[in-house]
DNA sequence: TTGATATCCGGAACGGCGTTCCGTATATTT
DNA sequence: AAATATACGGAACGCCGTTCCGGATATCAA
């Protein structure tokens, strides 16, 4: 890569960081290069779609989601590690503001630069849940999928301004859909 | 109002009705114009906003599901009787690809023309929530705010193309947990 | 140092969007 | 038939995502 494609790469992407998080995920790509002072089509080479920047930006996020993951895999209870993840992840989309839309379609589309990190957490998630129910701290008739859909649910719901003041509420209700188990 | 306006008013509403069905109620309103034969201007001057449309169109629909809340009021088990009309509510919202995002704004927006029908929406369903509560077949510490999210959420998870197979599932699901009474 | 060349940049261009506005046409009333 | 009120169409404005290419610039070879 030539020097001044370097310079203005990463650039783009401290430029990028700060709009997104002040704008949000759904900025438009022209606002990114006009705040980088950069022609647009410097962007686009750069980052050929939104969720190829978006890749780029979160994918130390992402890892970090997959390792604490991993941690949590080692917690001595299963059902307070699922729970914590949850949490994480949740808080996660949250920090990322329009984040959940481009995930919510990754997740069908294998071409997408977004669709390995998620289906990177939607498995974590199921191991996770997987050794909860093991340790019968879980619902047993909940598979990975279903605890996905029910995330993005409630991180959808965490994006919907009508819904703040009770998202942790509805999040403790979840929780406890999760973990119950019938006795 | 004058006859040609009047026609072009009917005719606005039959092919928009046939549109939406067709594309989901974000089609743009060029779209729409187009369709109809008529000016841009003309569907504006009828409908100042998408949201007027939408209100106007789903008008009756919206009817449809405050009378059946009403009828249900008078339902033996009060419980089923929730039930079935969340069920109506999310089967409304899947009907009408695309009315869920405008719902959600419409409902902090007092001036939205669909924030009357969502907040009868949402006074119905804690109406029917409060008379499960009574009877002690649904679960106590849940409020009509919070049902309202979380049949939102059922409803926004039901967009997802992801999401689709597993739709009935999770209905269930967050059926159990709105009965569940804590013995 | 000086070409030559590969690479990269900026921004115009295309088509689409929501929305506003106004000259013109049409319906209604006098 | 003339006057008036009303409604119409679509151009115009400023946005958007995305593509494309002429000109600028960095790198390399001589």
């Amino acid at each position: 890569m030539r020097a001044d494609a370097r310079k203005n790469y990463d650039h783009l992407l401290a430029v990028a960081q700060k709009v997104l998080q002040e704008q949000g995920a759904d900025v438009s790509m022209r606002d990114i290069a006009r705040q980088a002072d950069v022609g647009v089509g410097t962007l686009y080479r750069h980052f050929p779609t939104r969720e190829a920047l978006l890749e780029t930006l979160l994918r130390s996020s992402f890892d970090d989601l997959a390792a604490k993951a991993a941690a949590l895999e080692n917690d001595a209870a299963a059902d307070e590690a699922l729970v914590a993840w949850l949490a994480d992840i949740i808080g996660f989309t949250h920090e990322h503001r329009g984040i959940l839309a481009p995930m919510m379609s990754a997740i069908e589309d294998p071409d997408s630069a977004l669709h390995d990190a998620c289906v990177r957490l939607k498995a974590a998630g199921a191991s996770l849940l997987r050794r909860a129910q093991s340790a019968g701290l879980a619902r047993a008739d909940l598979d990975g999928a279903e605890l996905f859909d029910l995330i993005a649910a409630l991180a959808w719901l965490r994006e919907q301004p009508a819904h703040a003041a009770r998202s942790e509420r509805l999040f403790s209700i979840v929780r406890d859909t999760i973990l119950r188990v019938d006795r």
